[in-house]
RNA sequence: CGCGGGGUGGAGCAGUUCGGUAGCUCGCCGGGCUCAUAACCCGGAGGUCACAGGUUCAAAUCCUGUCCCCGCAACCA
């Protein structure tokens, strides 16, 4: 199978202690579309997505619930994360389990890969440790009081204790070792750390000096256990990077594993900014050292905003993806987040604006634009499609713009530019309702003269539907099936070539579309907004 | 001088790479249409593009400085 045409798309794996909020949301729906829009460019896509199991935190929370961290884990993955999947319309390929043998087994393999050629050493950890929290603390997260019985000692902020320097036996990844070989591959691939922003972010740390990073933890026991000491369990974020080639056959040794990890790899990583880090810095690293090709690319997507303020766990400013999915479908969902918000740039969210560009959009533009094309093939011309006659320049300028949001919409996605290829539907949509207002078929209709004329305008209003149909089931996977269908489209709207999308020509019987594609929601049901 | 992002009509945002009519969605005002989901189309009001200098025939866009907001700083998408 030749490597080429394949297209491996990554989310992050989601931390099983969270609780999923439109944030996971956003990024799990990205991933989503892009997957489905290679699919329809014909490529061989894989969809991966999955949770982060191990750690601590896990292993205290499993232990204040009275269960033990598998059985925790396997809760929260049925109870939270799979159903967010469905809630959202995913369609990945797989889904992968920190905890899932596979995973567990690559790992070793990788890690004991590493230490066999020199990349891991034994080394002392040095850090502040709370005896309350039983961890590690970082220096930002602890007190510092300037008057009491404390005062000019650091305080661990939750039990308001000082905390004490302890040294641990750690292992520790050479990962200083690759600074000049990332700057290398960041300045030779400009595209591998994307966008801009976040490339320069990037560059300007590692030029700072990178460290060894410690991967090994001894003070606990929920995670993989390091090879060759089993005292240690291997630190969380090795162990979940490792996912993205556990999950294709990394580590298996048979023909099957290794064809399938040659045919998938290397990956499009999608991040949040945050983590852009770890997929730009440590992770490229670890592969080098393992000898492996770096990632495609790392694309590290804005932050969704509510109140101007960034959303967070403590702010109680976290919402549930089906608060929004309950109300308006997850079709709308993920065309709000992906169309209002420039992929790459922070956005913010509100109620308010969903409600609107809903309104104005979904319902009134292209939901409207439907029904009233429908309508008039089903009342003119009792669904048969009409042929298509000779184009006038009215006509023209809708096929010419069919043909222009398709060139535009797959350039922005090769720029991961979501928001742009939404747009360009968008301006078609606005086109075809200018379209049918200056053409104004109901006046033909009444003109039996007119009758081919009437046809080739409905014709083109038709063609001009599908087209959008097509560009935006990657989007809007359910509402484009059903408007497919309603044009009387041969087969699957998402098995039509998505670089043509201009190029279908409406042959079939349409049928109404009842409900509308999309119903106006006229009572806002706000939740706890 | 730790790093990075941002300040654009009432709201939320594009546009800044490669200077040249300030664009989009919502909201507001007026008109048109009646196929359609009280939807659609056209027109209009509203902006010293944070502030101050500079370069230029021309600056939201380039340069310098200032103010303000936000994120990150090695386990929150």
């Amino acid at each position: 199978m030749p490597a080429a045409n394949t297209y491996f798309q990554t989310t992050p794996i989601f931390y099983v202690n969270d609780v999923p909020h439109i944030g996971h949301a956003y990024t799990e729906v990205a991933a989503d579309v892009l997957a489905r829009w290679h699919r329809q460019r014909g490529e061989d896509v894989w969809l991966l997505t999955g949770t982060d199991e191990h750690g601590q935190k896990i292993q205290r929370t499993a232990a204040a619930n009275g269960a033990t961290p598998r059985a925790w884990a396997d809760r929260l993955v049925e109870e939270a994360w799979k159903p967010l999947l469905t809630t959202l319309n995913i369609a990945n390929d797989d889904f992968i389990r920190t905890t899932d043998q596979r995973h567990v087994e690559a790992v070793g393999k990788f890690l004991q890969h590493l230490y066999d050629l020199g990349h891991i050493y034994a080394g002392e950890f040095e850090g502040y440790y709370c005896v309350g929290c039983e961890e590690y603390k970082r220096v930002g997260d602890l007190d510092s009081p300037e008057s009491g019985e404390f005062i000019g000692r650091l305080l661990c902020p939750i039990h308001g204790r000082p905390v004490e320097v302890l040294k641990e036996q750690n292992y520790f990844f050479r990962m200083s070792a690759f600074q000049q070989q990332l700057l290398d591959l960041y300045e030779s691939r400009p595209d591998f750390v994307q966008p801009a922003s976040v490339r320069n972010e990037i560059v300007q740390f590692v030029r700072h000096g990178l460290e060894d990073l410690s991967i090994s933890r001894s003070s606990f026991d929920w995670g993989i256990r390091v090879p060759w000491d089993e005292s240690h369990v291997v630190y969380v974020w090795f162990d979940a990077l490792l996912n993205y080639i556990s999950a294709i056959g990394y580590g298996i040794d048979t023909d099957e594993a290794r064809a399938e990890f040659a045919r998938r790899w290397p990956a499009v990583h999608l991040v949040g900014k945050d983590i852009a880090r770890f997929h730009a810095v440590i992770w490229p690293a670890m592969l080098l050292a393992a000898g492996l090709e770096v990632p495609r690319t790392v694309f590290g997507h804005g932050w969704l905003l509510v109140g101007g303020e960034k959303m967070s766990k403590s702010k109680l400013t976290g919402i549930a993806p089906s608060q929004i999915t309950d109300v308006f479908g997850s079709d709308a969902f993920r065309y709000y987040f992906l169309s209002a918000i420039a992929f790459g740039q922070d956005g913010s969210f509100s109620w308010e604006d969903l409600s609107a560009r809903y309104q104005a959009e979904l319902a009134n533009g292209l939901g409207n634009l439907a029904s009233r094309v429908i309508a008039m093939v089903g009342k003119y011309f009792d669904g048969v499609v009409p042929p298509l006659g000779e184009p006038e320049r009215g006509d023209e300028f809708i096929l010419d713009g069919a043909r222009q949001a398709t060139v535009d919409a797959n350039a922005a996605i090769d720029r991961f530019e979501i928001d742009d290829a939404i747009d360009a539907t968008k301006r078609l949509v606005v086109a075809l309702n200018g379209y049918i207002t200056d053409e104004a078929p109901w006046v033909l209709a009444k003109d039996p003269a007119q009758r081919e004329r009437l046809g080739t305008v409905l014709a083109v209003a038709v063609h001009g539907l599908g087209t959008l149909a097509i560009l935006l089931a990657p989007v809007i996977p359910q509402a484009a099936a059903r408007l497919w269908t309603a044009l009387g489209g041969e087969g699957e709207v998402a098995d039509q070539d998505i670089t043509t999308a201009s190029t279908w020509v409406g042959t079939g019987t349409t049928t109404l579309l009842d409900p509308p594609l999309f119903p106006r929601v006229e009572s806002l049901e706000q939740a706890d907004g």
